[in-house]
DNA sequence: TACTCTGTTGAATA
DNA sequence: TTATTCAACAGAGT
């Protein structure tokens, strides 16, 4: 479930790697995770470079090595990442495998919505510039997000809090818990929500975001008992507030569960 | 066996 | 420019 918090977790897993040096990179360049990269020469030019750094915005994550090189990761519906033994053989879902001295870098995905970016230069690649604001930075100020829901103000909420462009690393459960704690049903228009529902809605989501990040990208637990994320998988899901079934319904293309007592307005 | 569902996103179409 | 729909994929569930 790669949204902000599991991205984060799953970034920090190839920290075994921090200055390292490659030692072989295997691949399968026809895998549609390398749609549009060039993965024979990501192959050829990494052995011998070393894992600098990395960091994540939104579900974006960004690895860089020495010799100028970039390695950019999108974990899709089911992408993972690992640290394995150095005698790591990889099976049918592990698309790209980093060998070290020690421990190898496993990137898997099943379904293969996930992306590998590759960029050889000194500076950042050009798909890491012009980033989407962090919602958990200063800079995302309920100004910011009322003018972006204002451009899209005929989109329902939920589809609007999945926009990567405007909230980046949110998915499909951080919305419907976003939404749960701000009472808001979520075909809710997003230009209807003004004044205190916006700040309400603008608080909560920096709360979830930042929550989310600390409980399950620390170590992918769940989120405690009181989080809508408790019930939302369920098949008989309660509110955790007053213990009534919870909806379920295809909002913006994406299944949405949400309590019809605490979140009734439209 | 066949059919449905799934946490993403980006291309095609309106 | 923004909104909607659908396909890419594999596995699990019914």
């Amino acid at each position: 479930m790669p949204e902000l918090a599991e991205v984060e977790f799953f970034r920090k897993q190839w920290d075994a790697g921090l200055d390292k040096r490659i030692a072989a990179v295997l691949l399968h360049p026809d895998k549609r995770v390398f749609r549009g990269t060039d993965a024979q020469k990501l192959q050829q030019v990494l052995p011998g470079s070393r894992l600098l750094a990395s960091e994540a915005h939104g579900k974006q994550m960004l690895f860089r090595f020495s010799h100028g090189i970039w390695l950019g990761l999108h974990l899709g519906m089911t992408g993972k990442l690992r640290v394995a033994e150095a005698s790591f053989k990889p099976s049918k879902h592990d698309h790209l495998v980093l060998c070290q001295k020690g421990c190898a870098l496993v990137f898997n995905d099943a379904r293969q919505f996930g992306r590998v970016l590759f960029h050889q230069g000194s500076s950042p690649p050009p798909w890491w510039r012009n980033l989407a604001v962090d919602v958990r930075s200063k800079s995302f100020t309920a100004a910011r997000m009322e003018a972006f829901l204002q451009r899209h103000r005929k989109l329902p909420i939920k589809a609007a809090l999945l926009l990567q462009t405007g909230f980046p690393g949110v998915g499909n459960w951080m919305a419907d818990e976003i939404l749960w704690r701000s009472g808001l049903h979520p075909r809710t228009s997003s230009g209807q929500i003004r004044g205190t529902s916006l700040q309400k809605l603008w608080r909560e989501l920096r709360h979830v975001c930042r929550e989310a990040v600390k409980i399950v990208g620390k170590d992918y637990s769940d989120p405690p008992v009181g989080w809508l994320f408790q019930e939302r998988w369920k098949r008989d899901g309660l509110c955790p507030i007053h213990k009534r079934p919870l909806r379920k319904e295809t909002v913006g293309g994406r299944t949405s569960a949400w309590c019809p007592k605490c979140q009734a307005q439209r």
